[in-house]
DNA sequence: CTAGCACAGTAAACCGCTTTACATGGCGAA
DNA sequence: TTCGCCATGTAAAGCGGTTTACTGTGCTAG
């Protein structure tokens, strides 16, 4: 491969010189630049980039860490970011923890070893301070999707408040009134705020909410199925359900259908995400859109701002939209 | 940043020493080994891998290029290459072409600049060439998923021929005589075989094939949809699909949800891939199983025995595996 | 007694680019 | 005429490792 030296030489000129042209840092007159164009040309050049990377300590990479690239949802919004930085000619170093916490804290410190220009961080379980001393040590960080207590960087999150008001009070305008509330872990900030969101529009309506009706678990399809079952089994039973995520609505709807409950003849059900799965399920789920597509932009925006030293910390909050379909009936009807 | 040579000062030797010590390249005395371990602890060294890189060329990262990481089949593949090659220590780059033919020429551009130690790549639409070309002047590449024409590296598919065999195999033994295929664009490796594989469980059965049956477009949703509306505006209609892959047996479940047509009812469906969603449609639909997570890992050995110059070119066929769902019944009733 | 060899390292070049500080020539102004 | 300055560059020192070739020093074998 042709280095800077050699289109140099062709060129008749130092490396420095070209350097400095191809960083604009120089004025070259036009014959010059031109000897120095066809040099690059002719020979095919092309930039070593480790070698660039290293002398100027910057490397056009940004890690992001996912808890589950394999999950459509995380999927999405990986490939949201990585259509933004390669806008920006940035390249993406991607790993998945796959929910396990040293994992998580391996891709951080590898982070620090790929000399990457900064951090888009996401997680799926709740952190016992871990993660928040490791990213406090890192300059460029931003938190996407879910929050990390007690580290200062900017975040882009969703409104899951709103987003569970709004379900529950469509759920309610339906005239149930025996909701139940299956979500992730109960540490994690969006189950905590989607929970709010719950009791708010439970109380505005004057319907008291059954702690025992309240189930914490994991955002899994698994745990889905198990709660469902759970809530089948005890001595009453809701009308409805609000499902924290669709994985969870996935497994609540499998379960279901094994026990023969139909939905939403007998049981209503409203999701959260708008995964790409939710309208193709049976019944086509009505759930919470979150803008996907525009959190992870957003997210490497701020990460570049942030890179830049434009930026300090920012929390954003996108809106969510109730999409309707056909998991919920009028109760009784 | 603590460096090698603020290692070696500390620990009274040359950074050469440290250097080999480090790389298994000397054998030194108990002592001297202790004070560089010492030296290394006390100041929290770590190697700066940039510089690491430029000087031995290698970079311990590879590069996976992947049609669209938001769609689960292939997020799933990257999550497989991605576990695979952090067991090994190794970096992945990740970019997404969208399908577009441009940002698959610069993906492996990139890849170049990026001087990443070797390239997985997947691709979902006919090469003219230009791929082909460019690949070739690469070494260290391995195919997965879909093939390349004319490129001589290591490929990892599955049995599409096998797999379509099986699948109409089925729909014969239900009785199903009129069947109809809906699958990619012709050009695709994956797409002939699988209509090879058609062809012949069809020819052994005795059926002839209906050539106006086979429609080859996209392997999208949508080309489902409008595949399906297609096959049922003709005068007379198929019994049965096979669709070649889960995306295209979704769009034909909503096609034929709105026209009215029951599944399996009226028509019987196959699809290829089986994605997360497969069982969770309505209703579940019978599918043909990829091994992707198989997939994935094997794809990234292939590259690293590549690199370790220990591999050539081979080609590697997974098996397949119909999994019976609900979206086949018997012919007639 | 000495040649030779193993041991325990080291000096210095190199990977390819950036950057700081400096150089040269010509020209305008005083 | 001389000074200074602008335009047009250049030399060389990094960045932080790796690697090749080499050096002392002591010990052993002959």
């Amino acid at each position: 491969m042709a280095t800077l030296s050699d289109v140099a030489e062709e060129a008749g000129v130092s490396p420095t010189a070209v350097s400095r042209y191809l960083n604009n840092r120089i004025e070259l007159p036009q014959g010059t630049r031109d000897r120095i164009d066809a040099a690059i040309a002719k020979l095919d050049y092309r930039p070593n980039l480790l070698a660039k990377r290293l002398s100027t300590g910057k490397t056009e990479a940004i890690s992001l860490v996912t808890p589950e690239i394999g999950n459509p949802f995380f999927a999405e919004l990986a490939a949201a970011v990585e259509a933004e930085a390669e806008r920006h000619g940035y390249a993406v170093y991607m790993s998945s923890t796959r929910g396990d916490r040293a994992r998580e804290v391996d891709a951080i410190k590898r982070l620090h070893d790929q000399h990457v220009d900064g951090l888009i961080m996401m997680t799926n379980q709740p952190d016992d301070g871990t993660l928040a001393r490791l990213l406090a040590r890192h300059n460029n960080v931003v938190l996407l999707d879910e929050d990390i207590p007690g580290v200062s960087v900017p975040r882009v999150f969703v409104e899951n408040e709103q987003g569970a008001y709004a379900a529950t009070q469509l759920l309610i305008a339906a005239g149930h009134r025996d909701i139940a509330v299956i979500s992730g872990p109960g540490g994690l900030m969006s189950v905590k705020e989607r929970l709010a969101g719950f009791r708010r529009a439970m109380g505005e309506a004057g319907i008291t909410v059954r702690e025992d009706w309240l189930l914490l678990g994991q955002y899994s399809r698994e745990f889905g199925h198990d709660a469902a079952e759970r809530l089948l089994a005890g001595q009453e039973r809701p009308s409805a359900i609000v499902a924290c995520s669709d994985y969870l609505a996935i497994g609540v709807l499998q379960a279901l259908r094994h026990a023969e409950v139909a939905v939403p003849g007998d049981m209503s059900l409203v999701g959260f995400d708008d995964m790409p799965f939710a309208e193709l399920v049976d019944p086509p789920l009505t759930t919470v859109r979150q803008p996907v597509a525009e959190m992870g932009r957003l997210a490497f925006t701020r990460l570049l701002a942030l890179i830049n030293k434009t930026e300090t910390e920012t929390m954003t909050r996108l809106p969510v939209e109730l999409v309707v379909r056909k998991s919920v009936a009028r109760f009784g009807g």
